[in-house]
DNA sequence: ATAATATATGAACACTTGCTCATATATTCA
DNA sequence: TGAATATATGAGCAAGTGTTCATATATTAT
């Protein structure tokens, strides 16, 4: 444990602020899975998706004309977002609806877009 | 544009969908930097580096022991969270410490792991 | 000046990612 | 049943990412 600590050439620079650090470091699990959501978000075609999908639910072929891309790119994506729970769809004949699935991912998304406007304002 | 919709065998499926999606979905480029800025947190290290600083300021040898990484490492995603705006530094000397330069960050830090203990809940 | 040391960085490498292309699956319609 | 069509998916490939290793830079101490 403290033993650990040791490095930085034997001598740890701060040791009272690498414990106090290390006692509310999140875990590794939680850091993976924390990087997991966010790089559900970290990708344009899948931050697309979800805003064409933020008012109406759309089907994957709306969905792939909306975004001006192959039904293969968005299927492949939408498969992404399915499998960490970020959207859900419907069957309805061969057509599929898909719409989010995630209050949190909304969240998330807006405070995103906040930022962003933030950063804009910055540079002008 | 009206032509641009055509697609899905010539047969748009739902159109006025379409042409609502289309008209608020985020451009390509706010797509982008939103991106990003998803980018620099869907990495674990980079997590854990936002999560150790989140209290106090660190040097980069007191971060360095406390995620148990290479110095190196550790200076690779620092450069990356420096270009992004997302850490500030201060010099002392040789020495470097860095600290949390935007309080999106921390916000969106805070709700994805809001997100993460509402996951392990539904899950338990 | 020289040695020691905190940090930064380039190159290389394994690994991941997002797309395309071809094709499979599933449903509807004739 | 067989043709048409909406979606899903595997393989493959180009581009990107995160680490290590070696080394450069900058500051302090002798």
């Amino acid at each position: 444990m403290i033993k650990s600590l040791a490095a930085c050439e034997e001598t740890v620079i701060h040791e009272d602020e690498v414990l106090a650090a290390s006692r509310t470091l999140i875990n590794r699990q939680t850091a993976e899975r924390l990087a997991q959501i966010f790089s559900a978000l970290s990708d344009p075609t899948r931050l697309r998706i979800i805003s064409a999908l933020s008012d109406h639910e759309l089907c994957v072929c709306d969905l792939s004309v909306v975004l001006g891309m192959s039904q293969s790119a968005v299927s492949h994506q939408l498969r992404l977002l399915r499998n960490l729970n970020l959207v859900k769809y419907r069957k309805e004949g061969r057509i599929v609806y898909y719409a989010l699935d995630d209050e949190h991912i909304r969240e998330l998304f807006g405070l995103g877009l906040e930022h962003t406007a933030h950063q804009e304002r910055m540079e002008a």
